[in-house]
DNA sequence: GTCTATAAATTGATAGAC
DNA sequence: GTCTATCAATTTATAGAC
């Protein structure tokens, strides 16, 4: 156990702690004692790893955004329609954690993006522009045109976003379970009618 | 000035800046000091008012609720199908506010969800509530069945919220705009696939 | 009813021993 | 690198004068 080992090893930790703590309890309500409690780092020992609250909290967004491109690459051996069906059921795997705290994500945007001055403000909305974007770029594999797979990727994610703060707020699975299930078939139904009019 | 006058007064007051505080700040980033300091009350008297923040919370919501129901019974004129449409529109009317807080009933039931126990997120819950039940009447009254009602209602309110979600995201009144138009544009598409159907 | 003063606990962050 | 002890400021809430 040499020093770079362990102190890569709290810092990971600390972020892990503080990325389900930020999703649980919300960025405010979240203190920088429950994350040293939950991470068994002294509360004064937080500050030797990250200099600040914010610093801590854009690690934990740069940590989101790893995640997300490793659940992208892991879809890479689909089709894009069966890749956009697979990111509308995303929130299915996580059911439970999502009824009870919503998208880690979503969440963690709406708190920050209220403090337009904080740099918290513009790198949280780098997750959801991931989204956006990725599910453009698979919208256009599907033959959509460049601004109309934009709309249509802004309108997708939203009715997720939408879905999964319904689902929170009354708490119910179903709710999540058939929401997304008519959001998939909206996007089925985009995709016959594009074909329909390509045959036309 | 009698004393019942000016009691009722600071208590309106009082709600009145937390109300916008908690939309502005968000709710755990709102002190009472913030709210004291808003309303032109000392400190010290807002517990004369309300024994807690919570309590203050709870009569927030209440005004939310009574702010809706003003609202929906100023529709009351139009018919069911443009009263959906004006819902749709109702966040482009404070678009600037939208884009910078998000909305203020969306935005404060996800912060208060996170905490399944307290009191404060079953009230919350009761403003989404009422969005879903006031457009699951509009769309009975278009003629659809009452569970398909409730559906397309939970799909319409996920719409609308989370476009308010991306629009505050990405401080862009466009997006709102432009997202909130193909909402629209859905439910014109729902209502006259249904008139096709109830001709043929 | 209204206010000042303050309690009691907690916050993010720092200092300095080891 | 790691920890304890602590600061200075702020939090919700209360006590008690007027």
């Amino acid at each position: 156990m040499n020093p770079a080992y362990d102190s890569a090893g709290k810092r990971k930790e600390l972020v892990r702690a503080a990325k389900e703590l930020f999703h649980h309890e919300g960025f405010h309500k979240t203190t920088l004692q429950m994350i040293a409690r939950s991470a068994g780092v002294p509360l004064g020992n937080v500050h030797y790893y990250f200099p600040s609250k914010q610093s801590l909290a854009e690690a934990v967004i740069a940590s989101h955004l790893s995640d997300l491109q490793t659940a992208f690459a892991s879809w890479e051996s689909e089709g894009p329609l069966e890749r956009l069906r697979t990111l509308i059921r995303s929130p299915l795997r996580s059911a439970d954690s999502v009824v009870q705290f919503g998208c880690p994500h979503g969440s963690l945007c709406q708190e920050l993006q209220k403090d337009a001055e904080s740099p918290l403000a513009r790198a949280g909305a780098g997750l959801l522009q991931a989204w956006i974007d990725w599910s453009a770029e698979q919208l256009t594999a599907l033959g959509w045109e460049a601004s109309v797979a934009r709309q249509m990727a802004g309108q997708l994610v939203a009715a997720i976003q939408g879905t999964m703060l319904l689902a929170q707020t009354f708490r119910s699975p179903e709710l999540l379970t058939d929401q997304l299930g008519r959001v998939e078939s909206w996007l089925e139904e985009q995709q016959s009618s594009s074909a329909e009019r390509r045959k036309a």
